[in-house]
DNA sequence: GCTATCTAATTTTTT
DNA sequence: ATTAGATAGC
C-alpha cells in the first residue's frame, strides 16, 4: 500500500498492536488498553489517520467522559492535523446539544434548562411532598439515586413501577412519576435525562438517526469500561448502518459501577458487535517496574476479571513507600514534608495526592499550607454549587426559560426584597389554581395587588425580570455584568459584612470565566453557556501548568499521570470504603480504584495510613488496609512516620507559648469559614506563636463578625492585626 | 420578613 | 466538625 508521508508520520514510533488500532479502518473495534499504554495516544493518531485516508473530519465523533479528557483530546487532534472539523465532547454536552438543534421534531422547548444535582434535589423535595410523603422519611438524595440508577438503564417511571414489589420502591415509582411531572413544568432535564431523551429520539425518530448516522460515521468511545446502559445504546444505534465503532478501555479502570455503569457492556463488546478486531495494549511506557508489578499484583487479587499481563520495559525504580503514621495530622504532615523536600522549590507539578473520600483533603490542605506547599484541589463542581454563583446563574437561566420556576423561586427574594415565604406561598397557589406559571401570575397586576405589603416588591420584581429579558442577550459577560448590577447583587455582597468578601471574588471569578467563554465562542449565546456550566467536572478544572501540587479523590485521578503520587488513608473502611464492602463486586470496584490510583504514578509511589483517624469529630483506631497486604512485599518498604510534622515539632521550638498559630490562612487563596468566637481560650495577654513571624502576646482581642481579630505584638516585627480561624491554632504539646 | 441561635444529620465516589 | 434546616425573638 502505497503511503503518503503525512501518513507515515502518523505511523512514526507507533509499537505493533498500537499500529494495527490506529490504521484499523471500518468495522468495531476493541482496544482494550491497560494504563499507561498509550491509549489516548492511539485515539488521537487514529482520528488523524483516518482523516489523512479520506475521512472527512466532521464525519467523526470522539465521545469521553470529562470535558477536560475532550479538551485534551480535540487539542493533541488539532497538533496532528491542524483545525479540525471532528467532533470531540462528552456524551452529555453531545446529547444537549442534539437535544437542542432537535427541539421542535422532538416536542422539547429549546431553551430547556439541565438541573444539577443540587436542583434536582430541589425537584425532589418538591416531588416527594406533592406525593403526600414526608421529605424526612424519604431522602431527596437516596431517591435521587434510585432514580438516576433506573434512568441509567433506561427504566420510566411506568416500568419502574412494574418492578417495584416492595413497599420502599413503590413509593419511590410514585416520586419518580411525580419528579418527571416537576422537571417537565419546569422546561427542565437532569443529567440522565440528557441521555435518556437522546436514546428516545434515536429510537423513535428514524429521520433523526439517520441524519445522525450519516453525520457520524466514524465513531470513538473511550472509557468504554464506564458506559451505562444509556450511553451503550446512543452508540450502538448510532453506528447501527455503518459499524465504524471503536471503544477503547479497560475493565480493570471500571470505577463507576455505582453511577449505573455497566462493566459488562465492555465485556460483551464482541458479542454485540460481530466481527471484532481486538486490540491489546499490555506494554505500559508509564510506570517503574516496581509500581506496575504492585499494581499488578493487586489487580490479580480480582476474581471476577479476565487476566492480562502488564508489563513495561522502564527500569525498576524506587520501591513503593508504605507508611504508618500516628493520626491524620502526622499523615498530612509527613506528605506536606516529604512534598517539600522532593521538590526542593522546583516543579510542585510533578506531584499529586489522592484520596479515597473528599474530607480527607482538609488536614492536607492546613499541612500544605503551613508547609508553605502550593496546591490545587481539584473540585470544580463545588465552585459552581457556591450559592453567591447559584444565585448569579439562576438570574440567568430565569431570563433564558421562563418556566424554570425553580431558578425563578430560587431569587425571587435575593437579594432581600421583602417577598418572605407567604407570599411566595400565596404566588405558588394562585399559579396552581390558575393553571398559569409564577412568571405570568406575576405580570397579573390584580393578583399581585391583593398580597398586601408585598405588593409593591412584587411589582418590581416583575419589572425587574422584563427589564433584564428584554435587554441584551450577549456577550454573556455583559449580560452577567447587567444582572449584577441591576439585581444589586453587586452591593450586596461587596458592601455587606457578607462573610469575608469571597463571594464577591467568586462572582468575580465567574464574570471572566463568562468573558473566556465569549472569546472562545463568538457565536455563543445565553442557553450554550448554561449548558456549559452545568456540564462542568471536577477535572475539569485541573490544571497541571500551574505550578502546584495537585490534590484530588481518586474517582478525579483516572486518566491522569503523576512523576510522584501520594495516596492516604489506606485504612480499612476507607479504601475499601465502609459503604462498599459488603459484596464482592463492590470490593473489587474498590481494588479497581486503588489499582487505578497506584497506575498514575512514573517514578515514586507513597501510600500511608494512620493508626487513628478523625471522622466526624471523634477520634477512632483504624485498621490498615487489606489492600496493603495484598502488594509483592519485594516491591514495597514499610517505613513508620515518627513524629508528628508540624505543629508538634514546631512546639519544640518554642518556650511556652499560649497557642500555635498557623501561618494565616488568610493570606491564601484557599479560604474557608471557619468557627465563631474566641478559640483556645486567648485573652489579652496570652502568648502565641506563629510560624511566620515567631514568638508574641496578644494586646487586643475581639470579635470581628464571625471571626476572632487580635493584635499581636510580635517581638520581631511588632504589632500586627491579625484575623484569627479556630483551624488556625493549636494548642502546644504539654512536654515542652 | 429578617436574623441569630439551636438542632439534627451527615460523608463515597460524580456526568 | 460542619452545615442545613428549624425556631424564636426582633
Amino acid at each position: 500500500m502505497i503511503q503518503s508521508t503525512s501518513q507515515q508520520h502518523l505511523l512514526e514510533n507507533l509499537t505493533c498492536a498500537q499500529h494495527t488500532a490506529v490504521t484499523h479502518r471500518d468495522g468495531p473495534l476493541l482496544v482494550l488498553a491497560g494504563p499507561g499504554s498509550g491509549k489516548t495516544r492511539v485515539i488521537t493518531h487514529r482520528v488523524a489517520y483516518l482523516m489523512a485516508t479520506g475521512v472527512q473530519g466532521e464525519h467523526i465523533l470522539a465521545l469521553t467522559f470529562t470535558n477536560k479528557a475532550a479538551a485534551e483530546m480535540r487539542s493533541r487532534v488539532i497538533g496532528l492535523v491542524g483545525a479540525a472539523k471532528t467532533t470531540i465532547c462528552t456524551f452529555h454536552s453531545l446529547c444537549a446539544r442534539l437535544l437542542r438543534e432537535f427541539a421542535e421534531e422532538l416536542s422539547l422547548t429549546p431553551n430547556f434548562s439541565i438541573f444539577d444535582r443540587a436542583d434536582s434535589l430541589a425537584a425532589l423535595r418538591e416531588a416527594t411532598q406533592q406525593s403526600g410523603l414526608d421529605p424526612k422519611n424519604w431522602p431527596p438524595a437516596a431517591t435521587c439515586e434510585k432514580i438516576s440508577r433506573a434512568k441509567s438503564k433506561l427504566l420510566r417511571p411506568a416500568e419502574y413501577q412494574e418492578r417495584a414489589n416492595d413497599f420502599y420502591t413503590k413509593q419511590v415509582a410514585k416520586i419518580y412519576r411525580r419528579y418527571q411531572q416537576v422537571l417537565e413544568s419546569n422546561s427542565a432535564l437532569d443529567f440522565d435525562d440528557l441521555l435518556l431523551r437522546m436514546v428516545d429520539a434515536l429510537r423513535e425518530n428514524e429521520s433523526i438517526r439517520r441524519q445522525l448516522a450519516g453525520r457520524y460515521r466514524y465513531i470513538l468511545i473511550d472509557e468504554y469500561q464506564d458506559t451505562n446502559q444509556a450511553q451503550y445504546v446512543i452508540g450502538r444505534v448510532l453506528c447501527r448502518d455503518h459499524q465504524n465503532i471503536c471503544a477503547t478501555g479497560d475493565p480493570d479502570q471500571s470505577i463507576y459501577g455505582w453511577r449505573g455503569a455497566d462493566i459488562s457492556n465492555i465485556l460483551d463488546f464482541e458479542r454485540d458487535f460481530p466481527q471484532t478486531k481486538i486490540v491489546r495494549l499490555e506494554q505500559n511506557y508509564r510506570s517503574t517496574k516496581h509500581i506496575l508489578a504492585a499494581a499488578d499484583r493487586l489487580i490479580k487479587a480480582n476474581k471476577l476479571r479476565r487476566d492480562k499481563k502488564l508489563w513495561t520495559e522502564n527500569p525498576e525504580g524506587e520501591k513503593i513507600e508504605v507508611v504508618c503514621c500516628a493520626d491524620g495530622r502526622a499523615e498530612a504532615g509527613y506528605v506536606a514534608e516529604r512534598i517539600a523536600e522532593y521538590v526542593q522549590g522546583g516543579s510542585y507539578n510533578d506531584v499529586a495526592i489522592f484520596y479515597r473520600v473528599n474530607s480527607l483533603s482538609r488536614p492536607l490542605e492546613q499541612a500544605l499550607r503551613s508547609a508553605g506547599v502550593p496546591y490545587q484541589m481539584v473540585r470544580g463542581v463545588a465552585f459552581y454549587a457556591r450559592k453567591e454563583i447559584k444565585d448569579v446563574l439562576a438570574y440567568l437561566r430565569a431570563i433564558v426559560n421562563p418556566n424554570d420556576e425553580l431558578s425563578l423561586l430560587r431569587i425571587i427574594n435575593v437579594p432581600a426584597r421583602k417577598i418572605g415565604a407567604k407570599t411566595v406561598q400565596a404566588l405558588r397557589e394562585h399559579s396552581r389554581r390558575s393553571g398559569a406559571t409564577i412568571r405570568e401570575t406575576l405580570a397579573t397586576p390584580g393578583i399581585i395587588a391583593g398580597l398586601g405589603r408585598a405588593a409593591g416588591p412584587l411589582k418590581q420584581f416583575a419589572v425587574l425580570l422584563d427589564e433584564l429579558v428584554n435587554g441584551p442577550q450577549r456577550p454573556v459577560q455583559k449580560v452577567l455584568e447587567r444582572v449584577i448590577r441591576r439585581t444589586n447583587l453587586e452591593a450586596e455582597y461587596s458592601t455587606d459584612r457578607h462573610k469575608d468578601g469571597t463571594a464577591m471574588d467568586n462572582i468575580n471569578e465567574l464574570i471572566s470565566s463568562a468573558a473566556q467563554y465569549d472569546k472562545d465562542n463568538p457565536e455563543g449565546n445565553l442557553e450554550d453557556y448554561l449548558q456549559q456550566t452545568s456540564l462542568v467536572c471536577d477535572v475539569d478544572s485541573f490544571d497541571p501548568s500551574q505550578g502546584a501540587v495537585a490534590m484530588m479523590t481518586l474517582h478525579a485521578a483516572k486518566g491522569l499521570e503523576f512523576p510522584v503520587v501520594f495516596m492516604v488513608g489506606l485504612e480499612d473502611g476507607l479504601l475499601p470504603h465502609s459503604r462498599a464492602a459488603e459484596n464482592r463486586s463492590e470490593l473489587e470496584e474498590e481494588r479497581r480504584l486503588c489499582f487505578v490510583g497506584m497506575t498514575r504514578a512514573q517514578r515514586r509511589l507513597v501510600m500511608s495510613y494512620a493508626r487513628y483517624r478523625q471522622v466526624r469529630g471523634s477520634t477512632n483506631r483504624t485498621v490498615a488496609s487489606g489492600f496493603l497486604a495484598e502488594l509483592p512485599a519485594e516491591s514495597v518498604r514499610h517505613c513508620q512516620c515518627e513524629v508528628s510534622a508540624g505543629t508538634e515539632s514546631l512546639a519544640k521550638l518554642v518556650k511556652t507559648p499560649d497557642a500555635l498559630l498557623q501561618r494565616s490562612s488568610r493570606e491564601g487563596s484557599n479560604r474557608r469559614a471557619g468557627r465563631s468566637g474566641f478559640v483556645a481560650g486567648l485573652i489579652e495577654g496570652s502568648s502565641v506563636y506563629h510560624p511566620r513571624y515567631g514568638l508574641g502576646k496578644i494586646e487586643q482581642i475581639g470579635r470581628f463578625g464571625k471571626f476572632t481579630r487580635a493584635v499581636i505584638d510580635f517581638e520581631e516585627t511588632g504589632p500586627q492585626t491579625m484575623m484569627l480561624e479556630y483551624a488556625d491554632l493549636h494548642k502546644p504539646t504539654s512536654e515542652m
